[in-house]
DNA sequence: GTCTATACGCCGATAGAC
DNA sequence: GTCTATCGGCGTATAGAC
């Protein structure tokens, strides 16, 4: 396929991080470029001299820290397995359930223009790596599960008996407003359905135990 | 990257549908395969001879029919584009806007493998174009805007003064749906979801008038 | 119009100097 | 540990016979 299509031409976005006085590693510098690049580009569009260029690495010079694509596919899914239950752990602090749920919604809101520039990392990363059928596949998958369990957690705690059910919708809500903001390049309709997700979720929180 | 993770080695699902009494031409016959393949494997992952192997035509053959990738790509998302407008005339054939939305569901329980297994396919062809930024990309996006146009008309006839928005929480469902599914790999999931779609949409039909 | 052979570039991975 | 040079294979696209 011709390059105009398939590739982008441009420098990338997420331009070389390299601070001199930073004390990062060329190891964790790769690893953060991937991420980033694997989520704005795919997978298996971004190169390994895309990813280090980024970091500011000599294209030898990553097979040296990540033996192969695989591996550093995999350092980043467990990046990013980190950084949602970090991202869950946060969540938890809040006072109650109701505002455990919102805080979801308000980190999509925070990332709104990378959520519909990009679509959401995780899906991203699962869809990216389902034809493969390996266990990266797998991983990818985990991903989302912990976010729904993460809302199971707290729908129970509401004394709701229909709390797998809820949280299914909840993030099926969350991701499917992900999914139609990207495609159709458009944030405010990101913005008004998470507008709409939060009231739902004070709806069902106000409910009556049934 | 090693082939193992991102090319399937395996012959493609879709195995040669050659049928030496099939009045299809070749053209047709690519289409078919590109469309089946583009899905099934992804647009960058699809190279040009697994399409010519799967319509069982010459590599080179290929070229003439469709002068570059590009060309094929934009091939695939007109005869999308046609897909969805017949699905949807379709549904306009049903008595009431409620059957005529509850057909949308239907459809996609009709489909519960392939979208479970390969996602939705006019969401992975908006995806799988974004970063390109070009023409093609909004050309995808403008699948599912049809689909909520559809939806919006429905709720429109229905005397919902929320019809934008209802129409954007149904179809962000049932995307969302397709997008969990597809990356747990988990049918059931699908099948649950689009249930609870059903009975919100019964119990939005029926909701008395504002 | 149909087919074979091949040019050309890109990418993952390695070799080996320092 | 760091870097340069390069291999080998694949994928798009073309040339040119029939």
């Amino acid at each position: 396929m011709s390059q105009f299509l398939l590739r982008n031409q441009v420098i990338p976005l997420t331009t070389t991080l390299e601070n001199p006085n930073s004390k990062s590693t060329a190891k964790q510098r790769l690893l953060e470029a991937a991420m980033t690049l694997f989520h704005e580009q795919g997978i298996r569009t971004t190169t390994i001299a895309d990813v280090a260029l980024v970091a500011g690495v000599p294209l030898g010079n990553v097979y040296y820290h990540y033996r192969t694509k695989d591996a550093l596919v995999s350092a980043v899914i467990a990046a990013r397995h980190k950084e949602v239950q970090a991202e869950l752990e946060l969540a938890k602090c809040q006072a109650n359930p109701l505002e455990r749920l919102r805080s979801l919604v308000k980190d999509s809101q925070n990332n709104r223009e990378l959520l519909t520039a990009h679509g959401c990392p995780y899906a991203s990363l699962a869809q990216g790596l389902r034809d493969t059928g390996g266990i990266l596949a797998e991983q990818a998958g985990e991903l989302l599960r912990l976010h729904i369990e993460f809302a199971e957690q707290q729908f129970t705690i509401l004394e709701k008996p229909e709390a797998p059910a809820l949280a299914a919708d909840f993030i099926a809500k969350l991701y499917g407003a992900y999914t139609l903001a990207n495609a159709m390049n458009n944030p405010t309709f990101l913005d008004q359905q998470l507008e709409r997700i939060e009231a739902w979720l004070e709806q069902i929180a106000a409910r009556k135990k049934v």
